[in-house]
DNA sequence: TTGAAAGCGCTAACAG
DNA sequence: CTGTTAGCGCTTTCAA
């Protein structure tokens, strides 16, 4: 805190500490970071002089030296979509007594942002790197294997990792509840959801839904998508569109739970019965489908623990040993909620 | 990408891409950096060579050796409320064409966990730190104060800053609040919010809201905590709580607009007038309001904003030049949407 | 248990 | 326009 002898605005180094306490800067060094042995006088001497001093060790130069960076690199599409969020919670709280921290970069969904984040990342050295979804350039895809570092890509298992892989299959996940909506019996069913044809994991869910639907003999009635804008209220518009110009529909699948609670709002305004006349799905398992009037069937897309088990596996290889691809697939479980029919 | 000579995993430096290309370190360095002047056809063989080898530079002595860091710490309390992201969000945005990253610290709004943080972070010697709210601990004041980087405080006006703020007064956003609904006439207010005492900008709303009640000459006729869960859900049980208490209350002001919104829903549900019978706000102005039966009175938060101003200040402080701090203060604006009656 | 020497990989500063 | 020389502030390694 208060400045010894000069207060200069020079940074505080491991030599002021030093000549504070009349101890070796290795000594020193060892103090602050517990490594070796040293005597408890020495040992105080030296943590009563770093107080007084204020001073905070300078990890690039201990890095570069170490040749260790206590750095994660954390590569996601983007941090308004409330999923996102989510997952890097749980990496963080997962990191939070690894003395690990993580480094977040937003891609916007973007090939080329992506290069750059991961470039700029690894220039760092970093401990590990966890990156948002299987689909990269070949450019990116080379600097992650060529990096050295554990690469844990996660959120989707459906498709090759460059070395561990956390998440679930989104192509199931959509065939999963084609079928449990086929089994309860309806027919003439509707897909809504983002436009972004960057959503790869959207994608497949739609993708694997249509299998599944074609599996029972049946497609798609009509599809309806969006970008942009308050999920809830695009919901709404989505929804009032579609039913208008296919008004037979007996199911809609949302993309996410989101479109799919503003979907719900208005049904029950406009008098739909739901899930009798109506049936309604969403997809992520959002806490906040718990306050709305009717429990919104979805299905948990595992967020948190996709976030914690991808942290585990980065705090868990200490110096990188090449050990070779982890892959965790999660199996998410279909909440059936109130808005499909029981069966 | 690929490996030339021999594909050892030591990882490349410099010198690699120096002898591959038979330019020195320096100005391969310099090509690399876009610095200084240098003949188009050393550049194209240099980076050509760096290509070819897939060499990606060492920011950690790059660092080191130049004492610049492209990294600024963002220290906020948490990932699950949907404010803080949204600021990221902001800061991520505005830095993305200066080369800067932030760096995100989560203190889940302890004390001891943000002086920890703090500590990691200032260890890197980033460019700035962006650090939410005005209430740290001496300590953690003391280390922004000394660390010599650029500092902004964020969310908060009301208090003092250790260098840069840019935020909202929250306490004039409760008293404007309470100006509002005492003008539209009602008079039986009741608050909700969160229990957590360390959330300080809730806490200075409740205490503006309660000046601006009391100079009307009124108080608030009942108040309701929760803590944890669904904040939706929270806000339909709070809700029917305080109400069942305090049936003659006419107006509920929410601390945030989930549990609002909630609140909303179920006033809604169980045939509340609203907003004739019973007035309702919350504050932030989350664009979930939109999608809602009725929109709910906010208060705009200026999150995206607030974020991007904090990142504009630490972008445009190149050498941290001891400038002293900016205060900026945003003046966030009454939605009165549809559940205060009009006058 | 402590200290001295030698870098980590890069860039500032200067010289050509 | 290009190259040389010194470090940046730590930690590794070895010796005392």
């Amino acid at each position: 805190m208060a400045r010894s002898p000069v207060d200069s605005r020079r940074p505080l180094t491991l030599r002021d500490v030093s000549e504070a306490s009349g101890v070796s800067e290795m000594t020193v060094s060892r103090v602050l970071r517990n490594r070796g042995d040293v005597s408890d006088s020495t040992r105080e001497k030296v943590l009563e002089a770093a107080r007084m001093l204020g001073y905070v060790p300078n990890k690039i130069a201990g890095a570069l030296a170490s040749q260790r960076v206590n750095l994660v690199g954390v590569v996601i599409p983007s941090l308004s979509n409330l999923v996102f969020p989510e997952v890097l919670g749980g990496i963080s709280a997962e990191l939070d007594d690894t003395g690990l921290q993580p480094v977040v970069g937003v891609t916007a969904y973007l090939p080329e942002k992506e290069e750059t984040v991961l470039y700029e990342m690894l220039s760092w050295r970093p401990s590990g790197m966890i990156v948002a979804g299987l689909e990269h350039s070949e450019t990116a895809r080379a600097m992650l294997r060529n990096s050295g570092v554990p690469v844990v890509e996660i959120m989707d298992t459906d498709g090759e990792g460059v070395d561990s892989v956390v998440g679930i299959s989104h192509r199931r996940a959509g065939r999963q509840m084609a079928a449990a909506i086929v089994a309860a019996g309806y027919r003439r069913i509707g897909f809504l959801g983002t436009k972004m044809p960057l959503d790869h994991r959207a994608r497949k869910r739609l993708e694997g839904f249509q299998e599944g639907l074609a599996e029972a003999g049946l497609q798609l009635a009509d599809t309806e998508f969006y970008s942009g804008g308050s999920a809830l209220k695009k919901g709404r518009e989505m929804t009032q569109a579609i039913l208008t110009r296919t008004p037979d529909l007996d199911f809609l699948y949302y993309s996410n739970d989101m479109i799919g609670a503003g979907g719900l709002l208005w049904c029950l305004e406009n008098g739909y019965d739901v899930p009798g006349q109506l049936g309604l799905a969403g997809f992520n398992g959002v806490d906040l489908l718990e306050g709305l009037p009717r429990r919104l069937a979805t299905m948990d897309s595992c967020r948190r623990e996709i976030g914690a088990k991808a942290a585990q596996i980065i705090a868990g290889r200490p110096h990188s040993g090449v050990i070779g691809g982890e892959v965790i697939e999660l199996t998410p479980v279909i909440q059936p909620g109130d808005t499909i029919r029981r069966v």
